[in-house]
DNA sequence: ATTTAATAGTTGTATGTACAAACAATAAAC
DNA sequence: GTTTATTGTTTGTACATACAACTATTAAAT
């Protein structure tokens, strides 16, 4: 068969998940009118104000430039404030961002109900804790 | 705790898995000059010469601008050669993509064997129909 | 105290992927 | 047989993410 390689592939089929709930998550978040990794940054700003990119980086897993370049697009709309200490530089919520936090978690109630309804709310969320203990196991044995 | 919503997210944990299986396969394959995703569009090639992009892309699970896209570049490596007919494009191997087809065989093999050598064979093999099944239910219900 | 190492963040650059709009070719409808 | 719709591919543009190299700050070692 000449898909057998493709089904047969963690690379692939990571992948294409990874897409396919991306999607989704664009979707959910359109309203809030943020991509949602940065939704995701800004929940955790409103988690702990004051929170340093590197923390940010570690809670979301994304390589610090990259955390670098999504707080400058939220700094960009007036969103969040970053205030340089000494080499760290931690990160604040402005009142335009406090005030998008209600939405925000609104919207990934959606996401997530959204996908639950097709999946089951069980096997969601045991997906969802497979895939972070795998990721961990992989990363781990690097 | 801070982390809470981020582990419990399958948009997260799903693109987390992706980014660290993609660095996995980007080293495994790396020895053949290509990164992964152009690999596995070799291999349907291989599988079948003169397939179409429309084909590819729906194999690969991507999109017709992006088979566009990997096409272009396999072409300029001289990999593989594209004929157009009629309102169709078909891609077929040259010599020098022929060459490479143990190589590439031999790099996914690695692939499969890395991370199930973490994984263990069946937890990696289950996971990755899993992720299959989950793709292809969560696109049917867009 | 000076030198050295480690840590935190940034900048330049590259890559994979996508969407929307355009184009080209075929098929359907009238 | 023209017009209209559908299908396959391409092009312009945009975005998320990363790596490697760099700067700046703090900590350790001598």
């Amino acid at each position: 068969m000449l898909e057998s390689y493709i089904k047969e592939c963690l690379y692939f089929t990571a992948n294409r998940l990874s897409r396919v709930v991306t999607k989704m998550a664009e979707d959910e978040f359109a309203v809030s009118g943020l991509a949602p990794t940065y939704a995701f940054l800004m929940m955790a700003v409103y988690d702990k104000e004051g929170i340093s990119q590197k923390e940010l980086s570690e809670i979301l897993h994304l390589q610090p430039s990259t955390v670098t370049r999504l707080i400058e697009k939220l700094v960009q709309k007036k969103l969040i404030t970053s205030k340089s200490e000494g080499r760290r530089s931690l990160i604040f919520c402005t009142e335009k961002g406090k005030a998008l936090k209600s939405l925000i978690y609104e919207c990934w109630d959606n996401l997530r109900a959204r996908y639950n309804e097709i999946l089951g709310q069980e096997q969601g969320d045991l997906l969802t804790l497979n895939l972070y203990q795998v990721s961990d196991q992989l990363e781990r044995k690097e």
